[in-house]
DNA sequence: ACAAAAAGCTAACATCGGTCAATAGACCGG
DNA sequence: CCGGTCTATTGACCGATGTTAGCTTTTTGT
């Protein structure tokens, strides 16, 4: 299910340069970089639950803006799913295949999603006339590595109660870093079976997990949502620490130019 | 314990251009980009076993290439560490440093290495100057993100005896991609405990592990290396598929270029 | 060569997590 | 409204892995 719009009807009820570009790519861009960014996506689209966008191996000649909903970075396996990574609006879900060509896994939305198509050849001209943009294209692959290791890190470390409560600590953070609080409820399509396959446990392990997540008092989850009202308990939980997303407070390096 | 030389004794024995680099870059960089980055180079040292070169959360100022040896990634808690990366020769450790800043992760040596350094203001020059040499840099960054992903793969799929069975794999294949035709034993200066940390198990499960792939004749592995006669088979029952290596053979989207 | 330290190995037991089976509730299409 | 499918849930059982303890072998420092 596919269903394309008026690119302008969608642009003016959601622009781009708002709190998507400001959080992802965040960093001292000026307002010729935002608007540059504007020009170069050519085309709007808004897709169902489980579609994929893009299939490993193929030859990507564009790449995706994650305007609304949330997008799974998968692998398969003769018969079973792994989830690698989870996007959230304002991420350029597939840049890195802008250098590599050819993507190492699949690009599948999770629930409906918007998003916005980059063309590579227009994002090469971009990238030569404006290094400061291109820099912070760099930055993004580079968050999204960031990220990598610490789901690497809580495979390693924690217990599948304990990756839950990360993965939904993580996800609370990357919002409030698009300008997007969340105050009691954090709203995912995610089912059980999604967090099985980004925790790396089966789903009825994954059920047992968020069963314990109810009954420590740390959150409640229902047909994704996440209920809490105390964040700083359930992120104390998690042993969260929001260093590795770069986000603005923590100093250092925050700034990709 | 640090050994310094002086810089034009080591070169002389071990040309940067050599193996390292033609493997690690690969794609169509020309002998002018080459003479480049060893332009950028400027300091070659050796160190031995178990020493932290990069604090995670330090301003970084220079990055560094692994000329000789491995060189883990960690993360720390309060009594145990998490390897999230390994490196072998060729490759830019800490490259993404550059455009973060500061890391996320440390730096530490897994045995005797050599290293060289590349401070961050020639880096800077070189990558404006040279658009070609910058995009492979940026390459290299996202082979690091795709190994990240292969690595949350295998922690969410496999169990302990093919997780050490596809890190052989993959090192074997690196080794590969650098120059380095691997026979009969893959020496590595690893220690079961080490072995541990990256996979994510208990150094005792290790251990078992350990003795499963010797009793199953996949492989023999003694103070780290590892004696096998028959790498196929040991790749098969690792599951391992080199297409995220984003290798010579493996067509599409191989140059960066 | 010797002693200390590090690494490797093994067994026993407890917990985590996978699998199978069965059931109930929610959502969807007819 | 009904039946089918997807999702959530629970219990029983079993394999994988963690923990503790003790021991042997190898490496390292002197």
């Amino acid at each position: 299910m596919m269903l394309r719009q008026s690119e302008d009807a969608v642009r003016n009820r959601y622009p781009l340069t708002g709190e998507f570009l400001a959080g992802r790519l965040r960093n001292e861009l000026v307002e010729d970089d935002l608007a540059l960014i504007e020009e170069i996506v050519d085309d709007v689209e808004e897709h169902g639950d489980g579609v994929t966008l893009v299939h490993a191996g193929e030859l990507a000649h564009r790449s995706i803006m994650l305007l609304d909903g949330f997008i799974f970075r998968t692998a398969k396996d003769k018969d079973r799913r792994f989830i690698v990574g989870v996007h959230v609006p304002g991420d350029f879900v597939d840049l890195h295949g802008f250098a590599l060509k050819r993507l190492d896994h699949h690009i599948v939305t999770a629930g409906r999603v918007r998003v916005a198509y980059a063309a590579h050849d227009r994002l090469e001209d971009v990238m030569r006339s404006r290094p400061t943009l291109a820099r912070a294209l760099w930055f993004a692959t580079l968050l999204d590595a960031a990220i990598h290791r610490k789901w690497i890190q809580n495979l390693e470390q924690l217990d599948a109660p304990h990756r839950i409560a990360h993965l939904y600590a993580e996800l609370h953070t990357r919002f409030e870093l698009i300008g997007r609080r969340v105050s009691r409820a954090l709203r995912t399509p995610f089912t059980q079976n999604d967090l099985a396959d980004m925790c790396g446990v089966s789903a009825i392990h994954a059920n047992r997990a968020v069963g314990k997540l109810r009954d420590l008092g740390i959150g409640e989850i229902r047909r994704g949502d996440l209920y809490t009202n105390d964040w700083a308990a359930l992120k104390t939980f998690a042993q969260f620490d929001p260093s590795y997303l770069y986000g603005q407070n923590t100093r250092g390096g925050v700034s990709p130019v």
